[in-house]
DNA sequence: TCTGGGGTCCTAGGACCC
DNA sequence: TCTGGGGTCCTAGGACCC
């Protein structure tokens, strides 16, 4: 039987790069997307390469970067120039095999094993790939190739920015000897420790490692992690009418300041209950179990849910049970930092209508249909619910004002 | 390192049922 | 009921990914 040619497409310091191709006179400097100079609070979510000489990279907190790199120039994420970026690439991709799964909006996997030999074997069609994305878009890429997933995924890992690697399976064994375990997939900061604590500490040495220990220590995962470290891995790649649908649904919100006012929390919760439930009505999905998040000051997390009797997708549905759910949970000596709200167990409304044949209709009526556009065209705060306001305290516009502000995080492509 | 926001999957205990 | 074993559902929390 012969293997699958699988491969890694990961987009180079991407929000960054297509910043760089858009304003050059940003080039060659320390360039971070997202986060602010004045607020000097939250995280970058790219550093180029400039700036992570510095030590910075995504996810590090706006105040540590400017601690290493005082001089580093902040831009405005524009999510939805990316995601157009993204969504050209991955199209290109589709001229190739119809086997394309985006992980992100710079990331993914695709199937080239049976166009790979008449396109004159695995680098060439892989320069060529990288060739038209340079020349389509001007930023460039970065592509692993492997018999499957995990290792595809790898090797994307050693040559970056603008790498090729092909790991065959002849190959793999001889790298992973002393690839740091933590460089495998799926390996994160708390794996790494447990095996480090078994003295694993490279992928050679956990991929000999007795099984039985890593199923006693990961449970179900142990062996899946065995199997990883040996080089094999998953090596299917769904096409987009066979992806399984959403499971859940959700929005978070970081406060730039803490609160401690039940009302006002309460504020934000309601307009994060209408973003989902707005989401949920444009995708056509319905779900049974909303769940509420707090975080606290001090980052302590606490999530409460609760399965409803019917599946629903309107915010004048789910805030009530989140409403519930945030007291259950809600400790009022605390100051918050983050709340969020979920959706989950979702089914699309045109199976809820077959199960359900005996209930009122879920299908929006026409006014909340008409909200959600406005809200679509002029933006969260130009019209809601009353139900969910607080307008008698006069706080809910400034609260409004704040969630209306940009998220860069709304966007997703869809997959 | 004082930590965003979008997700997925797994575990484990208790309820409940036969 | 001084009491077994197995299955499924519900809920809270955590690890991991980008």
């Amino acid at each position: 039987m012969h293997h699958k040619v699988i491969f890694h497409l990961d987009m180079d310091q991407f929000f960054v790069a297509v910043e760089l191709r858009d304003h050059p006179s940003l080039r060659g400097k320390p360039v971070a997307v997202g986060g602010s100079r004045h607020v000097g609070k939250g995280i970058i979510t790219t550093a180029s390469y400039e700036a992570r000489r510095y030590g910075l990279h995504s996810g590090m907190a706006v105040r540590d970067a400017l601690q290493l790199c005082p001089q580093v120039i902040f831009v405005h994420p524009d999510i939805a120039k990316y995601v157009h970026v993204s969504q050209s690439i991955f199209r290109m991709l589709l001229e190739y095999t119809d086997r394309v799964e985006p992980v992100s909006v710079d990331e993914a996997y695709f199937d080239v094993s049976d166009v790979v030999w008449k396109e004159g074997g695995v680098e060439a069609l892989a320069m060529k790939i990288k060739r038209r994305i340079v020349q389509t878009e001007r930023v460039t890429a970065t592509i692993g190739a492997g018999a499957n997933r995990q290792v595809a995924k790898v090797a994307a890992g050693m040559h970056k920015p603008d790498g090729f690697t092909y790991l065959s399976p002849e190959r793999v064994a001889d790298v992973y000897r002393d690839m740091p375990v933590g460089d495998l997939c799926g390996v994160g900061r708390a794996t790494e420790q447990a095996l480090h604590s078994f003295g694993v500490h490279t992928a050679g040495q956990l991929a000999v490692f007795p099984v039985e220990i890593l199923k006693r220590r990961f449970g179900k995962w142990g062996a899946e992690l065995s199997r990883v470290a040996r080089g094999e891995g998953d090596d299917v790649v769904l096409r987009p009418d066979e992806r399984p649908q959403e499971k859940s649904m959700g929005h978070e919100q970081t406060f730039s300041r803490e609160l401690k006012n039940e009302h006002d929390i309460l504020g934000r919760l309601h307009l994060l209950c209408e973003k989902v439930a707005r989401r949920l009505r444009a995708a056509q999905l319905a779900g049974k179990v909303v769940s509420v998040t707090i975080r606290y000051k001090g980052f302590e997390t606490v999530s409460h849910e609760r399965k409803v009797k019917r599946n629903i997708q309107h915010e004048m549905d789910i805030y009530p049970v989140a409403e519930a759910l945030f007291h259950e949970a809600y400790q009022p000596a605390q100051l918050v930092r983050l709340v969020g709200v979920h959706v989950a167990d979702l089914m699309s409304t045109a199976h809820v209508r077959q199960l359900e044949l005996f209930v009122p209709p879920l299908e929006p009526d026409d006014l909340t249909r008409a909200c959600d556009d406005i809200k679509e065209r002029f933006g969260e705060r130009a019209i809601g619910f009353a139900s969910g306001t607080f307008n008698m305290e006069g706080r809910f516009l400034s609260n409004a004002r704040a969630v209306a502000q940009y998220n860069p995080f709304h966007h997703r492509i869809a997959s």
